[in-house]
DNA sequence: TTCAATACCTTGTATCACAAAGTACAAAAA
DNA sequence: TTTTTGTACTTTGTGATACAAGGTATTGAA
């Protein structure tokens, strides 16, 4: 644990890259390094040994599904989507967010 | 984990709970009772087993101390305050925080 | 056929929050 | 006095998450 102010960032973003793959796949299909391109554009760095071990739970409670695209350079790409399910999800987490950022908001006062 | 709405919540909070006990001293003492009442009005549900272990680790990282005070009804209460340490932790913290939400904001576009 | 680039995946570790226990102390009740 | 009740503090075991550091597989160019 070398950078505190790192850490502090690692344990606060916990929780939240779930919703954050879901927000980024609720406006496009997307493969993990455009995914992780995405996070990095809102600065949530996240690395690979993160995403696709999230990208592979979030399948398997079938809030994302995928499909295969050839790609004109490399091997093929997982495109992920978000199902009706995950979009049900995406609306629980974006109220919870809300009141989380209440939450904090009611304690600066 | 029987209820899922409430594990994101659960997750979403990981990190930040530090950061809420700072912010509930930073303006006054307390015991631990008391900032489980301070983070229930802010309805971030906290139980004693969390916050213990945690006063624990602040206090082992001098972001705080404490001292023992007398009770009119039961056993001596370990107040806690904040430490000048646990000062410009919270002031990263707050940037830390800022940058979340203007993360999580980015990704909602 | 070897190499570099790209993409996907796995394993081990640290941290955190919670549930469910336990310990210690003080004052009221029996 | 002894027991009970209420308050406060603590510990242990479990599950979930992110990361570091590896590995495998495919493609096309050298």
């Amino acid at each position: 644990m070398e950078n505190i102010s790192e850490n502090i960032r690692t344990q606060m973003r916990k929780g939240l890259l779930e919703y954050c793959i879901l927000r980024i796949l609720s406006n496009e299909e997307a493969y993990a390094s455009s995914i992780i391109e995405a996070l990095k554009g809102a600065k949530m760095i996240v690395v690979e040994g993160t995403l696709y071990p999230l990208l592979i739970r979030l399948k398997n409670q079938q809030l994302l599904s995928y499909r295969w695209e050839e790609s004109t350079q490399g091997p093929p790409r997982k495109y992920y989507m978000i199902t009706d399910k995950g979009r049900e999800q995406l609306a629980e987490m974006d109220a919870a967010w809300n009141e989380l950022v209440e939450s904090i908001n009611h304690l600066k006062k």
